[in-house]
DNA sequence: CATGGCGCAGTGTGATCACAATTGGCACGC
DNA sequence: GCGTGCCAATTGTGATCACACTGCGCCATG
């Protein structure tokens, strides 16, 4: 039932329209590291071909590359849902955090400038105004870009992949964090943060951004 | 043209008979993560199916599940190879295995036995046994089995599966380093860890997997 | 009223097909 | 001899279909 696209003409000249099921990925993604979904949440492949307008076959390959990234877990009998993480798995997961995003911060300083400083705090502005409003997923959004533009002067794109299939992991699971504890305050290690940058502090900022990340997930424990 | 297996009877009693796309998965990891590919060689859709004598769709799944984890490159257009890393890419990778393989190590030193020494320490003889024929297939196999073995005792599944994906990527790229430098001698390190956790001592193992990590891949510098 | 069994709707799997784009080679012309 | 354009074979993409399995609700029975 092709009803919403006729698709007809080749691809209309310009646009490279990025494949079907790369959509599907990028927006299944996006969904789940915002923690749009909560954690157990079920898909079936034919409700994800429908919601993009396309039929299962990319749908099952967007599946597929997200649950190799551990953003998807699939049964036995191949259903798939969001992940409920355990509390070890949580733990553990937070560790690898607390161990891989000093080493990009600790790198990202050396080459951050005041520009990249001056961003950072906008986003950090944002991402307060996100707390106020009660805004769950603006807030996770927000939190992960405050990180985000930080590290990606880093320059070090293989270490900074593999923390994003980390923090993926951790989508659901940081919806139900943050619904639990309703915080009024936006994370106060991020104004540590970054002082540490300002100063060119190496070990502040080591240890700025350890306990800003141990802290939240701290709190998961159920 | 289901030549090779009739697959008529519904799945003959006992055997649950993974998937089909999950064993073309399981066959074309092994032989890249143990480096039976060379780096930049081109694999098909069609080909893949027809030497696991499946059909498209599961070769398809398969690939899209080792790309997403950093075992294949494709191509703008689709086209599928084993990735050739840059020079900056395999030293990020080896600072990644340099983090994450020295806290394993610290996190199962409290864990291991004597069995577990011992059966490392055949596992290493293995190798020496893999140096001397000049296999460099075997020699990745039990040099990986040696930690492997080791990280498996510190409990944390996510951390080491972060890890293989690491492996996984330099995979193709261990072979050409193995080529390149046809190594007489098993890798000494070896011994020292092996030394590190018969005394128990935690320092000196994180020294000596982290010198065995970061010394082999120091070499292949182009 | 509780419980066990049956059947149907829903779901993932894998094969197949049509199609567009890319690729690689070959011939032609400069 | 070398570059250039074209053609055919190859390749990935996505839709569709048949099929087997799962899970759940409904109904009959104790």
């Amino acid at each position: 039932m092709p009803d919403t696209l006729p698709r007809l003409l080749p691809v209309q000249s310009d646009a490279p329209v990025q494949a079907a099921h790369d959509r599907v990925y990028r927006g299944l993604r996006q969904q789940i590291m915002h923690g749009e979904l909560a954690p157990g949440h079920p898909l079936t492949l034919r409700g994800i071909g429908k919601s993009f307008g396309v039929s299962m076959t990319p749908a099952r390959e967007a599946v597929r590359r997200l649950s190799a990234e551990g953003a998807l877990s699939m049964s036995g009998s191949g259903r798939v849902t969001t992940p409920e993480l355990s509390n070890d798995r949580i733990e553990e997961l937070a560790q690898i955090r607390a161990l891989l995003e000093p080493e990009l911060g600790s790198r990202a300083l050396r080459r951050a400038h005041l520009a990249l400083i001056d961003r950072m705090d906008a986003i950090n502005e944002a991402n307060a105004r996100a707390v106020n409003r009660q805004e769950p997923v603006n807030y996770i959004r927000t939190n992960l870009e405050f990180h985000r533009t930080l590290y990606l002067r880093a320059q070090s794109p293989a270490i900074l992949g593999l923390l994003e299939t980390v923090w993926l992991q951790l989508g659901p699971t940081m919806r139900v964090l943050y619904t639990r504890l309703r915080r009024t305050t936006p994370p106060p290690h991020h104004r540590h943060i970054l002082e540490a940058l300002r100063a060119g502090d190496d070990a502040a900022l080591r240890l700025a951004i350890r306990t800003d990340v141990t802290q939240g997930l701290k709190h998961l424990q159920v």
